[in-house]
DNA sequence: TTTTTTTACGCAATCGTTCCCGGTAACGAT
DNA sequence: ATCGTTACCGGGAACGATTGCGTAAAAAAA
């Protein structure tokens, strides 16, 4: 079974005049006259003539569509990034290829060779947990290959990245369960490579630190998936449940972190927050709305998409090979509901 | 800034070949000796040729590539198709192009445009709520382009179609409200025209009907945008709470209608499930954690793209048309929890 | 040794499009 | 009559890869 589309051919025979000009007529050439243009304009509307985008890819080595990873589109966070970068992308006439790592350092990969190789014109990307080896990035980028990368960023990469100020937020979100009585706060943390964990991390020591408390090492517990298995959430949570200085609260570091921790406190007959107060890195819409509405700190994801496409293609267009980069650091939210409030 | 990739021509250069020869020795063909081979591909490894898939395409007139349009990313039942969607695509070596119609017809034709123009494949697709001409998907369809619809299927489009049983689904969900005591049943349907609106409506007509109970007009309301807009819910939400007849449960038949539900009723001070019963279609993998927590009927997505791309694989594979299309029909699961019972 | 066959490779067309070169009218100026 | 413009238009190469066909050299058969 195969499409077959008109062509600039078809045209051309149709009309009894040559490909070229009918090239040139189509893009309105001051060496076409005007009563060509017309026929040729006309005849191409009248049997739905398009371009072939293939075929320009081809010839002009660009394909005004932009590449966007991310580890998983079920993430409300990078959903949102999505539609940001989307509705700048369209604005300009670009069109965004969508891939999922799934956290996969792999099939990061794979997308990556995918996306390059269907020539696309830059790429917009936060990194998978897993990834370790960032010379396929580095090498890409070396070769000319424009790259935004945002929330999970690399820092052995020079180029424009957008983030949030993930200190202060962990940093305000700890300091909020400090000054709500909580005293034995503990951290689930992404994996331990990722820019926002070890970023989110140092916010909370700070904060623990300068509210005169301690950091309990056992206390920190790092998920290497993100939270997307919910056996690991859970072994971090027993372990966190069996320790000597039982936590009173929980900061967790992702989404599907937060909500697995919630799943899996009510699953033990933990009362949050009571028994234990949780707030935690989200963006899910649906938060205010569970049992009991949860404490997060959210991130500005559309703009960041926006900003974020915003860099790319001012990279893409630029003549010069871009040298000074930039990282914008946006604010984050802290929005504070019942789970982080212990009202006995 | 442009990004240069290796081409056959560069290695045949490099060895002093004819490209048609370079080609041959990486395609393993028989007509080329032991000792070439080696020597084009351990010179292609080295420096890490990859054929351009641009110029593949254009040449085979196919791109091993699928096309996807779903309504929202965001939305936790296509995000769950598309993960099933990919799997099976990428085992049989397609890649997988996703684009969100956002429940607009203009953007659903330009995705459809954008995709069939970059030669994919086929394209699997789950219809805007706005869209009411299918003229293009036939079309497309007459002319040869493989399509699978699935959840939001048209009916006037011969083709292999993936669906659950959204009667039955609807039918069951209200005979359990109806059987937990509640007696004035509203409904919350998305966008008329869809055909899962037109099911589940059935359904639900049915289910009352056979309880000896009358359907009241007015407490089957439309939500042109699905829930997208909580504005189209809360005019909705008002109109049946300012009905004489007013209802006392409320079958919610979109993800989005019976979340955002949910959230109007709390913040009008509605306790849930004593003033109101609700039950919706949802696939959110956040109910059970609501407050209270909701009771839904979940279509098995995974598998609904599982086999949306095993029937799209095999509508592209086959050599001759195929006329013979069926329609997959999938059954619903009915989970209930603390919303849809009355526990006074 | 001559003829035939096999082996191994190159040439050129093709996919759809653009664009650099030309080329050829018509027309006014010399 | 010749030249220079101007206005239009066509030929053909190029983008990267595949592939049918042709053919030189080597091997096998005569």
């Amino acid at each position: 079974m195969k499409f077959e589309a008109v062509t600039i051919k078809d045209i051309a025979k149709a009309l009894g005049l040559s490909t070229s000009t009918v090239s040139r007529a189509l893009r309105d050439s001051y060496e076409i006259s005007q009563e060509t243009k017309k026929l040729v304009l006309d005849y191409a509307a009248r049997i739905n003539y398009h371009p072939n985008p293939i075929a320009l890819s081809l010839k002009e080595r660009r394909s005004r569509s932009i590449g966007v990873i991310v580890s998983e589109i079920a993430n409300s966070f990078f959903s949102q990034t999505i539609n940001g970068i989307e509705s700048i992308a369209y604005n300009n006439g670009y069109n965004v290829i969508i891939s999922q790592s799934r956290e996969s350092a792999d099939r990061e990969m794979l997308n990556l060779q995918y996306l390059t190789s269907r020539s696309v014109d830059g790429l917009i990307v936060s990194v998978a947990t897993e990834t370790r080896d960032f010379s396929f990035f580095k090498e890409l980028h070396d070769r000319g290959m424009p790259i935004v990368f945002f929330d999970r960023v690399v820092d052995v990469i020079q180029t424009h990245k957008v983030i949030v100020d993930n200190y202060k937020g962990a940093y305000d979100a700890t300091l909020h369960l400090v000054q709500n009585g909580y005293r034995r706060i503990a951290n689930m943390v992404n994996a331990a490579g990722l820019s926002i964990s070890k970023e989110r991390l140092a916010g909370y020591r700070a904060a623990l630190e300068d509210s005169g408390l301690v950091v309990n090492e056992n206390h920190i517990k790092y998920c290497q998936h993100g939270g997307m298995i919910v056996a690991e959430v859970e072994d971090a949570l027993n372990e966190l449940l069996a320790e000597g200085e039982r936590p009173d609260a929980i900061i967790a570091s992702a989404d599907k972190l937060t909500t697995n921790c919630l799943r899996l406190l009510k699953a033990k007959g933990l009362k949050v927050p009571d028994d234990m107060g949780l707030i935690g890195f989200s963006n899910t819409d649906l938060t205010e709305l569970l049992d009991p509405p949860l404490s997060v700190i959210k991130q500005p994801a559309f703009e960041m998409g926006e900003i974020a496409t915003g860099l790319l293609l001012q990279l893409i267009e630029s003549k010069r090979p871009v040298t000074d980069f930039e990282t914008r650091v946006l604010g984050t939210e802290l929005i504070i509901r019942g789970s982080s409030v212990d009202n006995r």
